[in-house]
DNA sequence: GCGACTTTGTGCAAACGTTCACAAGGGCGT
DNA sequence: ACGCCCTTGTGAACGTTTGCACAAAGTCGC
């Protein structure tokens, strides 16, 4: 209990933990109202969106009382109250920097357009792409990132652009008054403070996938054998440099690029 | 502490949290090696990374012992290390399901081909694409899924189809030997014991930030003041359905898709 | 060869997140 | 109107993650 500025609840103190799953939720509740379900309890909700049911009730409970106990929550009112927690019930438009694959795949996104995001322009550095239009978005040049923010009132803006840009790119924005960023480059941004940045990475993720496949396969190969030679009897090395045993398969690296394709 | 195996370290336990920013470090570490940095010490390579200097000890320490007191870490060695931790020294096929824009990007996306990742090949359903060629890999109809899977070992699976098909995709997947499938389309996946799913999903992410934008333009506009009607006072309603204040915007739902152009 | 200096590796405590289990509370049948 | 039954909301236990702070240990200058 990390004493909150009121009764500990609602005012300001919904854990990053909730914020996350949020949107899950909201998903499962979309789905429920599509099929015409008025009312749902935690158990059906948790399933729906793939969590333990009571996480899920305590989650809700940061929100306010919105169940009703013996019954379970009505969907289209549970639906308005985290659309409002998430800020959704307004319209965010976004710029997205870079008109790659990534950042077509992005303005195309089916979440993107219908609940609460708009494209409002988007960017690339390619003369032959600028002033065309993707997907109904017109294409502009980097140098009109200020006057587009501006005008649009933009306050979250995408970086699907290379890795080697990524960082201007992302300090344009920041100058001219965005927000809050996502971004697709695999690269560590930095931004002042009052800047929020989320990091959506592909390669991440295939990495920790295959560690896990790696330890599956590993104990199928000789379970509950000790993995060849982890720890600790290494050559101590004495002259600064150690031996690297067997040299990593690397062919390119650091000039990763978010988006190798397009832009 | 929760009684390992063995000596509690590196046998078997690694906490997940750890794995998460193995990556992280290693493309730091190669970062470093590009620019011929032999050696770092555990501050600058948390600074590279983005993470606190003493949760990178602790994360790397799991591995083993592998830095030089008042000296820091070998750069190659480090890297070695690493990349045999998560399983990056050998090459790992994927699958990637669905040739729309997410699906190319991820196809050319740079981290993939150059880390020990491979394309084997791409899936779609369009008799048009079937046959040609997506960033030099043939595209496959999805009747080839276990042919593929089979004939090149494919562990991994991406899916970046459309949120109706991923289930089904899954499924296949699943039934042709893929134990670990990273998931691109907006929907919970089911699948037996044993199988591993990631999920990346662009509108979550989104809807974070925009929870975050919400909250700071809320603070912005009235310092410390409270947010207007959070909490406890809503009508009762007693005849079960209760009234919705506001309708949220909702046009299309439910059938998003992970990629609307495209496949 | 030795002492001062630097940096790793880690015990510990606090913060955070998850899960259990149950009391509080509302609906429904009689 | 009453009591049974169902589901929410939450206190409390547990597990995980973070961050501090420092002892252990190696290097470098002299």
């Amino acid at each position: 209990m990390s004493r909150r500025t009121r009764s500990d609840n609602s005012i300001q103190g919904i854990p990053e933990a909730t914020i996350a799953r949020l949107p899950l939720y909201l998903r499962a509740l979309y789905a429920l109202a599509d099929r015409d379900t008025a009312c749902v309890s935690s158990e059906e909700l948790a399933t729906a969106a793939g969590v333990n049911s009571a996480k899920l009730r305590k989650d809700l409970s940061h929100l306010g009382s919105y169940g009703t106990r013996g019954v379970g929550y009505d969907v289209d009112y549970l639906i308005y109250q985290v659309s409002r927690e998430l800020g959704l019930t307004q319209d965010w438009p976004v710029i997205i920097v870079g008109a790659g694959n990534l950042g077509r795949a992005l303005a195309n996104y089916g979440g993107f357009a219908t609940r609460g995001f708009r494209v409002a322009a988007m960017i690339d550095s390619d003369p032959l792409i600028i002033g065309t239009s993707i997907g109904g978005h017109r294409v502009f040049g980097p140098d009109e990132i200020e006057r587009v923010v501006t005008r649009f009132g933009v306050m979250i803006g995408a970086i699907t652009a290379p890795a080697t840009s990524a960082q201007s790119v992302c300090n344009r924005l920041v100058a001219a008054g965005v927000t809050s960023i996502l971004n697709f480059a695999p690269v560590v941004l930095t931004v002042p403070d009052g800047v929020d940045v989320r990091k959506v990475d592909l390669s991440i993720e295939l990495q920790i996938l295959a560690f896990h496949a790696q330890r599956r396969s590993a104990s199928k190969a000789h379970p509950t054998a000790e993995p060849p030679a982890v720890n600790g009897c290494e050559p101590p090395s004495v002259n600064g440099k150690r031996p690297v045993t067997q040299q990593v398969t690397r062919q390119a690296h650091d000039e990763v690029t978010a988006e190798a394709i397009g832009s």
